[in-house]
DNA sequence: GTAGAATCTGACATCAGTGTCAGCTTCAAG
DNA sequence: CTTGAAGCTGACACTGATGTCAGATTCTAC
């Protein structure tokens, strides 16, 4: 499959599929005249990317993940180190503060709407 | 206070305390010499600022709806309009599409930490 | 073979909050 | 008064994923 098609069905631009590349993240075979050719498991990966980039992950470490993690193949080509544990638990529980940060903001948020909707007597 | 202070009470450095003034965030007095000088309830703001900052709205977003929020006086000194009202329902979407998606990378990342310290046998 | 769509590389821009530094002024304690 | 800590302004850098553009090349359908 080549770049235009994966941005179409992963709804992620040319740019960042390169720039995946770039990081890492992200092979591609090269037709012989260097265009780019994905294997149909690439749109799993790519989505996967996107989860981990949306948890806020930066790309160093979205790079040391991947190996870890089961895709469709079946499981991981790789065993996560003591290290990347550590630094996975880590930014697990990055994650759950930030959960908790959203739901007191959305909280805040829905006081000012409610207020506004239905004003005090 | 002194800006000083408020950055130790906050946690928020004087860099930032600055530019919240500068995005009419937050107000100060000045002394006669030029200092800030924070009323009590600007801790309390700040706190806020930084709620909605972590929920991901910007500093404009944020100057729209401060003046909305009930704070430590009591009642809100203005009430959202409903354009506002339409703009933070949006957010507070956002938030929840957000929280969801936080909780599915979460699960991600556990399943690889989880896999790494029980492997398959 | 040729036209047009798709792809390639490389470079520069953006956003927005924050860090940092320089040079100067003000404040507070002795 | 003096001295050192704290504050002020203004400027520049950074981060890091993504947008965008230019100019060249490749692919595909006719």
């Amino acid at each position: 499959m080549k770049i235009g098609e994966l941005a179409r069905r992963t709804g992620v631009s040319e740019r960042s599929l390169r720039y995946y590349e770039q990081q890492g993240l992200l092979a591609a075979d090269r037709s012989p005249g260097g265009q780019r050719d994905y294997p149909e498991r690439a749109v799993d990966r790519v989505i996967h990317i996107q989860e981990l980039f949306a948890a806020g992950l930066n790309s160093r470490k979205i790079a040391e993940i991947l190996p870890c993690m089961r895709d469709a193949d079946g499981g991981p080509s790789e065993k996560a180190t003591p290290k990347l544990v550590a630094d996975l638990t880590a930014e697990r529980d990055r994650i759950d503060r930030m959960m908790r940060d959203l739901a007191n903001s959305r909280a805040v948020l829905d006081e000012v709407i409610t207020a506004a909707v239905q004003p005090r007597p």
